[in-house]
DNA sequence: TTTTTACTGGAACCATGATTCTAGTATGGA
DNA sequence: TCCATACTAGAATCATGGTTCCAGTAAAAA
């Protein structure tokens, strides 16, 4: 065959989150990761299309790992504690990760839509499907049944409010601090009506 | 002197206001705004020395108009009511103007950072200095003394809460429903202890 | 009516950064 | 050892969109 790969795709993946990390989303340019990864910026095209595709994927790639222990969470047997177990692992992960956080932070949804490539798939909306999916059956173990208000209510006291938590200090560049967990978890379940 | 203008400052901001609204913080090019306003890009130049000083004023401009009613609220001598009416002012507001909250949405601090222009005075961080002083005297009023967790409280109370119940609608373009006041007033009161 | 002057128009120019292109180059297998 | 095949290199090219520039133009004041 050929010769050894000098650079993987999460070479490159891995030096753009670190620019994104120092220069914010607009620093993230081809030529900032390639030299990231010492790397030139052809071997980054080698592996990526195109910056759209360089960037999609490495937002799905932090999509998934955040959402792992997100679902895990959720899915313990007594909703009232995977509410809880919920919260703590996302205000954890994002402690453990703050530049992976920044990066789910750092995109637009709108801005990944209207840039999505279509060699990734239909559209990136399905990236959330297992989510949704979770906060549904999350509903209506908690509450017997799915309604619009029941799921919106959920979605904001379990998606919402710990993004809420966690925005003001990742923006800043600062890793968000454990004092934050009482009052989200406090407003968390208050919006679940208890 | 001279002949009368055809068009002022506020026109400017005005079309990149509803530009922004239509296509995003990136479609906000300085060509788009002067065929928003049906004006040549020149007489944009005219107005603002460039893009990003357009864009800075038309973020401060809707700052301070969000500003207003918020302050107004949390002013309220009762304390409790002032935190509800403070939550109840952000949700109307931004349900009366939505397309100003989301350019609030759309910016974010660091962007503007990096790019301010200087001749907009020192620093965008002065621009909330009010609401800033606003949340501190809020503390004292509610806690008696303003400690570091008091204002970290106070403050995700009353701005990250709401904003959370925001986002998500504006994000994707819908005005937000009403439905979302129960719940965040909830949270927030939650989350400042009571 | 003439002059003055700020404003209008829009084509040309430039800077930035994505993308392409064509030689090399290293390595597994014959 | 030698060939075939990915991969590496990075200079050159292109596209986009901000910015400049200067010749008109219209209204207010004399």
């Amino acid at each position: 065959m050929g010769r050894k790969p000098r650079f993987g795709d999460d070479d490159f993946l891995d030096a753009a989150l670190r620019v994104a990390a120092r220069a914010g989303a607009s620093g993230v340019t081809m030529a900032a990761v390639a030299a990231e990864a010492a790397a030139p910026v052809g071997s980054v095209y080698h592996r990526f299309a195109s910056r759209d595709v360089l960037l999609a994927r490495l937002w799905v790639r932090t999509v998934h790992r955040f959402q792992e222990p997100f679902l895990a969470a959720l899915a313990d047997p007594d909703p009232e504690r995977g509410a809880d177990r919920a919260i703590r692992a996302v205000l954890g992960w994002a402690r453990e990760h703050p530049d992976q956080a920044r990066v789910l932070l750092l995109h637009r949804r709108e801005d990944l839509v209207a840039h999505w490539p279509t060699e990734l798939g239909p559209d990136p909306a399905g990236i959330n499907d297992a989510v949704r999916e979770a906060l549904r059956a999350y509903t209506r173990a908690r509450f017997g049944r799915v309604s619009s208000a029941g799921l919106e209510r959920v979605t904001f006291a379990l998606v919402d409010v710990p993004y809420a938590a966690l925005r003001r200090h990742l923006g800043a560049g600062r890793t968000p601090p454990r004092s934050i967990e009482a009052a989200a978890l406090a407003a968390s379940r208050a919006a679940l009506g208890d």
